[in-house]
DNA sequence: TTGACAAATGACCGGTTAGTCATTACTATA
DNA sequence: TATAGTAATGACTAACCGGTCATTTGTCAA
């Protein structure tokens, strides 16, 4: 279980570095200091492995966002703390950044694109989300085409600090965008993304996990896990799911215990969906 | 030669749908129904290969845009003009447009970052330039900034198109960016991008090309254009190059003469660069 | 010390790659 | 028709790819 974590940040600095196709599983293993075989005791294939790693990265990343936006009660700041949040998630993770972002595009693998879309829309639709909290029947006809600007803004001055190495000050970054974002929102007449035409782009999205498996998960993380607080709140949210005892601030406080344990993002992400926090 | 367009031609369609390095030399050959051999006759590698379609695209590409820039007089169409042109080109050369944006920030190759690197340094040359001239002394301080949102702009919206076969109203989607882009240069008051944080991505550009460089690319066009409108003017802009004579109106006039032939696209900037049109 | 089991190794496999070059096909002139 | 010179071919090479598996190494309890 710590090999496979191994591999997979030494595979992604090379990744990051030379793009995912140019990398052979040779360098990574050279650059693990293992065999090529024990990789393979790890990881099924070359593509189970970055399919993992979007997993890993775009749980946290997406779960970040989606918290801040429902959570944040300041609306005064909620748009600051959503750029602000992104871009340090984005230099946190730089290396997968860049990794994300060479790959955004490529279509080596059906169930890669699959992955990238499902992340994309779960973004999307927390940008909506935070959109109709902030500006609400203003947008009615603008809001689609704001989620494009906003997308816009994020990609092009991220790969900024990810490419060209400018010095990253995540306040006057959020304060900028936070600026423009709202001229764009509050005084636009001209869309050019309508709701018809984003129909095109939606197939539904099947995000909604069954109980059971939202128990398998859990479980799982249960067994992974070993910091005691956010073991005992994952087994006590676990019983809540099985058999509802608890009031709604109670789980609310659970899952605060949790979501900022790395491994814990996603399952905590999947339990706001389920309580409709 | 002519062999040399058709294996551009059919490597660029499946550069466009499968990346540079997924595409073999092999496919390349059959997909153009001649031999391996006969591929290396006409380029020395696959890396030449991608090189010469990056000349030949960016080169009509910016110099449009250019065009566009420098000599659009009504500097209330100016913007209009400039985002119509832009996604125009874009769309005509769609398979080209979808290899850029694939490839862009891989990083294969040195003289391939360094030849994307000089494009793009041109094109933000020419978007600056018609900021200035639409906004002056306006945007003084926040000129470089709406440069990076005009080129988000135009690289997501562009994606729409080339990915997710949106339907593309050019007129609408100009409209839409004119707005956007005069709302954000009117009233932006707090730009991330400061001169000298673009100091940092800056290096002198060498375009400045040498009257003898001048003279022999003339020749080379002169040589293969058979258009004789195109040819003649070509020919005369030559002898004007070596010894002036004319008046700059007739230049200007042989300028329009060629401006619009796909071959001579990049001769028409240098000379416009040249006599500072 | 032995034996049983799991972990790790790297030579090896079939397949593909970019690039080469001896051979052949074609074309134009005499 | 004969010949010289160019254009085109595709079998070939050496290197590398992802992935496998017989073998070795390491780690325990007995």
């Amino acid at each position: 279980m710590i090999k496979k974590q191994l591999i997979m940040e030494k595979a992604l600095e090379l990744f990051a570095k030379q793009g995912f196709e140019a990398t052979s599983v040779q360098q990574i293993t050279e650059h693990s200091g293992i065999s090529k075989g024990a990789f393979y005791l790890s990881f099924k294939s070359k593509d189970e492995l970055i399919l993992a790693l979007i997993d890993h990265f775009m749980m946290q990343i997406t779960s970040d966002i989606d918290y801040i936006v429902t959570s944040t009660n300041n609306e005064e700041e909620l748009l600051y703390e959503f750029y602000f949040t992104t871009f340090s998630s984005f230099h946190k993770h730089s290396d997968f950044a860049k990794l994300f972002v060479k790959e955004q595009t490529q279509s080596f693998n059906k169930e890669f694109i699959f992955k990238m879309h499902y992340y994309d829309r779960l973004m999307q639709k927390s940008i909506l989300l935070m959109i109709e909290r902030l500006y609400g029947e203003q947008v009615s006809d603008t809001k689609y085409d704001l989620i494009y600007c906003i997308k816009a803004f994020m990609s092009t001055y991220s790969e900024l600090f990810l490419f060209h190495n400018v010095p990253l000050d995540l306040d006057l970054l959020s304060q900028s965008l936070v600026e423009k974002t709202n001229l764009l929102a509050k005084q636009t007449t001209i869309p050019f993304i309508s709701k018809e035409l984003i129909q095109i782009y939606k197939q539904p999205i099947n995000d909604e996990v069954t109980k059971e498996q939202l128990l398998e998960i859990m479980e799982q993380k249960i067994e992974e896990i070993n910091d005691s607080i956010e073991k005992e709140s994952l087994i006590l949210l676990k019983e809540q799911v099985l058999k509802p005892t608890f009031a709604p601030v109670i789980v609310k406080g659970l899952l605060e215990n949790i979501r900022n344990h790395s491994h814990c993002k996603w399952v905590s992400y999947l339990l706001r969906s389920f309580y409709k926090f």
